[in-house]
RNA sequence: GGGCGCGUGGCCUAGCCUGGAUAAGGCGGCAGCCUCCUAAGCUGUAAACCGGGGGUUCAAAUCCCUUCGCGCCCGCCA
């Protein structure tokens, strides 16, 4: 809705500014909402600076200019200064609510587009996801929820690493420490896999063996691809099982192994071969990038002739250009360097480059996380304590309850705490993990937002049993919210598709998550100051348990988005 | 040493790409609101010269230069 009226804003604008015989791209309109107008053109300054006049007289002269059709989704225009602020209409406004009762679920949606492949997590099966991983996860998947509603047929994947040295290292622990079965199968490969690094350090000497392993598995030997086979296996259990508690999906796991098997990582490698920029250095096969910015040469195969997670992930990105238009990565800061690299290469041989997301990393007070030094906080400890933390909340609160739904609701909120408290951040920052922060359920936060969603519910749910509401297909006067709260709540529902779209178009989450807060903000605005059930007339009632229901909706598809629970009760 | 990112009230963050109207929100502080649809809520209030310095511009948190601080990277690891 935001959108067309944003549209008829420029044409009404330019056809003003064409009128009064001035030429301006509509870049140049500079049209931004802000809190004196649902849209303000700053495009008075731009012309001031062509035309040498006064911003304040050009504003003027153009709003005088301006024909407003009738059934246009814009209200008032008025120039203030050198702005020209436009309001929207009631069209508008009783529009968005009959989509959004109309659509329902789809409200926000958009028309079909290509398909995108997009990876993220990809940790190596060595140990439990922590909670740098899940920042990964989260970011990977509330993108891939945004793509969707954006309308992109978006398949996920999850790269995994089941032949690297890490591998080496976890297939290398089982014969030299007890597996302990009794623990979350992830967690066991984690310790044995500190001990094995543990005693690596202490014994370099063993370090050939690792090597063996690692020739072993790129020649094919059954016996070395059985063992790692069967330590991936275990910790990618663990994994799913953790992904799945996040309510993170992947369509596919793609094994980095198969790549080789199938002499496409053979195949890349003589391809980059024949560009001219590979030479040997000391035996090992690497990349000249220098023209593209990068004063260090890439390895690509070392000097035993077994290939790098580097060539192998070359193979992989050539293969899923194949299968999508766009393909996009999330990687950690530490990724920066050679995701350029990777782009390089790929550039350099003809292959559609991936969009990569990088984001900054997640430390502990004492210091960055490390798997192998068994210096993490595991996701799964941080969910328990979270949702345990959530369920103390609920029984503080609801002892009306059940024990199963005061569990089910604990579960829904601390996991979306969980995943709002880390998409709220923007990418690029760099965060220190506080347990303090974590468990505190504050209002920037998706309890809040949840809870907004389970009061909407509540309303219909009361007014249901008082029989004082027809249902969502009953007929209204949408004329009759006019109230300040009702008007600017309908105008937050209005722009959430905008929203999905910049979102999808910036890669950036944390706007959705800023989006949900102020939506669930103008709701408990409304609940506050504008009585539903007890609305006196019966048509401004049905008209109010329409909008609550909107509200309802649109909060929902939000929290569906960014792929957290919304509870009808809490 | 080089590259990339970040630096916004006591604390955590949004805004920066695409410069413009009082720098926005939360936590914490202070003062209020439950005979009224769930107080995980609402209202009010104090608190920031947007790390420092310089420049561009009619206009800079936003762009440029410089400097300081923090993070990440600069492996025949991933």
């Amino acid at each position: 809705m935001f959108l067309e009226f944003k549209a008829q804003v420029e044409s009404v604008l330019m056809d003003a500014i064409q009128n009064a015989g001035f030429e301006i791209e509509v870049s140049d309109l500079d049209l931004e909402p802000s809190s004196y107008a649902d849209l303000a053109s700053r495009a008075a300054f731009k012309l001031a600076s062509l035309q040498k006049q006064n911003p304040k007289d050009l504003a003027a002269h153009l709003v005088s200019e301006l024909k407003i059709p009738k059934g246009s989704y814009i209200g008032a225009v008025k120039a203030v200064g050198p702005y020209i602020n436009f309001e929207v209409s009631r069209t508008y406004i009783e529009k968005t609510v009959a989509e959004v009762r109309e659509k329902q679920e789809k409200f926000g949606s958009g028309a079909p587009k290509e398909k995108i492949l997009l990876e993220h997590t990809s940790a190596n099966p060595n140990g439990p996801l922590h909670v740098g991983h899940i920042r990964n996860s989260i970011i990977g998947d509330t993108l891939s929820r945004i793509l969707r509603r954006a309308g992109y047929d978006v398949e996920v994947q999850y790269y995994v690493n089941d032949m690297g040295r890490q591998i080496a290292v976890v297939s290398w622990a089982f014969e030299h420490f007890k597996f302990n079965q009794s623990r979350k199968s992830d967690s066991a490969i984690a310790e044995i896999y500190i001990k094995a690094n543990a005693e690596l350090e202490a014994h370099p000497e063993h370090l050939a063996e690792i090597d063996a392993l690692m020739e072993g598995v790129e020649q094919g030997d059954a016996a070395t691809l059985e063992n790692f086979n069967t330590a991936v296996a275990l910790a990618l259990e663990g994994i799913k099982e953790t992904l799945l508690r996040m309510n993170v999906v992947h369509d596919k796991f793609v094994k980095e192994s198969s790549f080789l098997m199938s002499g496409a990582v053979h195949a890349i490698v003589e391809r980059i071969k024949a560009t001219g920029r590979t030479e040997f250095d000391n035996g090992a096969l690497v990349v000249e990038l220098a023209d593209y910015g990068f004063e260090k040469t890439l390895v690509i195969q070392r000097s035993n002739g077994t290939s790098l997670y580097t060539t192998r992930d070359l193979a992989y990105h050539e293969w899923k250009a194949g299968q999508a238009n766009r393909v996009i990565d999330i990687f950690g800061a530490d990724h920066k360097l050679i995701s350029g690299q990777l782009r390089a290469t790929l550039n350099s041989i003809g292959i559609q480059e991936p969009e990569v997301v990088i984001f900054e990393f997640v430390s502990l007070p004492e210091g960055s996380m490390s798997t192998r030094r068994g210096q993490f906080i595991s996701a799964d400890d941080l969910f328990d304590k979270v949702t345990t933390a959530a369920f103390e909340e609920v029984e503080k609160r609801r002892t009306d309850l059940s024990k199963a739904t005061k569990l089910e609701i604990a579960e829904m909120v601390g996991m979306g705490a969980v995943r709002y408290d880390i998409v709220r951040v923007s990418p690029e920052k760099s965060t220190v993990f506080n347990w303090k922060e974590a468990l505190d359920f504050e209002k920037q936060g998706a309890p809040y937002i949840q809870y907004s969603h389970a009061r909407a519910c509540s309303i219909l749910e009361k007014a249901k049993e008082e029989k004082a509401w027809e249902g969502p297909e009953s007929e209204i006067e949408a004329s009759l919210l006019i109230e300040p709260s009702e008007i600017a709540l309908i105008k937050k529902m209005a722009v959430f598709e905008s929203v999905i779209e910049h979102c999808a178009r910036e890669l950036k989450p944390h706007t959705l998550a800023i989006y949900a807060r102020e939506l669930a903000d103008a709701f408990n605005q409304f609940y506050r100051f504008v009585p539903v059930i007890a609305a006196e007339e019966a048509k401004v009632r049905a008209a109010r348990l329409a909008l609550v229901d909107c509200a309802r909706i649109v909060i929902a598809n939000t929290l569906e988005t960014l792929g957290i629970g919304a509870p009808k009760s809490m």
